[in-house]
DNA sequence: TTAAAAACAAACGTTCCAGTCCGTATGTGC
DNA sequence: GCACATACGGACTGGAACGTTTGTTTTTAA
């Protein structure tokens, strides 16, 4: 016997992780209510019951239990710039390579091109991403440095998929592409905490 | 009147270049054969004549037909290493930031971890990207600059999609990161013969 | 010229998926 | 305890997509 809002957050909470477990392990062409239920162990009837608008609820929430977690994360490490964060999370990449919760956003973020009311809806919240996550200042065009550590951290993460992926040798090219850049000096210390509250998040990397 | 094989061939580049468009355009998940028939103006009698197991037979194809035109242009310009490759395509990417045609193929790359069948029928057709495209020595592990260089080329050409992309300053990112690089000297004679064949292969770039 | 083969068009049947509705059970507030 | 709201399970239904079949036109070859 739980309390309703339990079982309610409980089941919400099933199908928001059976959600990111397809789009990361199949992608999004894959992803279908049944199979998000059979995965979540819930019927269909509850999926609709908390989303109404099925995967047109489900995802903007999905987006942002992701972007709440890392952005938490982030934010407990004290304010940061946007370069400061990226190469904390390119190092973080290269620590963990199998760390996979961008995939599932990037996931969203591309299906959101070919369907326009999913893009409607998941709209703000990947603005936030920007800016919550990457701090990126709003209205304002990205730095040059900023940007290209965006696209390295992107195509890093879908290399994953690539037929010659391996983590060791990925780990390596990014340690090669950074060695030639110049990451603030505060991202250092910063790195063990990052990694620590990555591995307390989710014990499985451990 | 054109001979059969006139025929055959125009109904199957529509067929590709409809693909194309769609998986450029709308992504992996918008597409369907009605739409992709629709959008070349023929039957989906036509379309499963010439494939007669819809997307199974028609995107490896589309696969190859894109990579047989960039290989084609890539080998015009003689014997080239996987690095001297991939900072011409990074430097073309910069000055052509329309052509989109990686994304299509990035598209199918990534909807086939989640299907076995499109995964099978396009595997060989993928490893011949890395080593026809890229320049990589099957089997051999890649080079840490090669891939990041990689790596770089895939975040690049998935920033297009981002809410803030703007091509002038995913130019100048590229172009920062680059910077801190060193290219092949032979890139630098090399960037307009490259850039002349792709303009030629697509006029509506010029 | 005529039969065969290929290119194409258009319908049909099936399956899958999403939207909807309703029944039931379990908490909640009075 | 009772009425009510919420959580959940399951079934029904319409439409979209796919696989298949059949019919028609055009080219090819004997």
């Amino acid at each position: 016997m739980a309390t309703q809002s339990e079982r309610s957050f409980l089941t919400q909470n099933r199908l928001v992780k059976a959600t990111i477990d397809i789009l990361v392990e199949q992608g999004y062409a894959a992803l279908g209510e049944q199979r998000i239920c059979m995965r979540a162990g819930v019927s269909r009837g509850a999926l609709r019951h908390h989303y109404p608008q099925g995967r047109y609820d489900l995802l903007p929430n999905v987006v942002e239990s992701l972007l709440d977690d890392e952005a938490t994360r982030m934010a407990s490490l004290g304010p940061l710039s946007a370069k400061e964060r990226l190469y904390l999370m390119l190092y973080g990449l290269m620590a963990m390579p199998h760390r996979q919760v961008s995939v599932a956003i990037l996931e969203i973020w591309m299906a959101a091109r070919g369907d326009a009311k999913l893009a409607r809806c998941t709209k703000s919240i990947f603005d936030d991403v920007l800016t919550r996550l990457f701090g990126h200042a709003p209205g304002q065009p990205a730095d040059a440095e900023e940007l290209a550590l965006r696209c390295l951290l992107h195509g890093a993460t879908l290399h994953r998929f690539s037929s010659d992926y391996n983590s060791e040798t990925l780990q390596q090219s990014v340690r090669w592409m950074l060695d030639r850049l110049d990451p603030p000096p505060k991202v250092d210390e910063l790195l063990a905490a990052w990694l620590e509250s990555a591995v307390k998040a989710e014990p499985a990397l451990a």
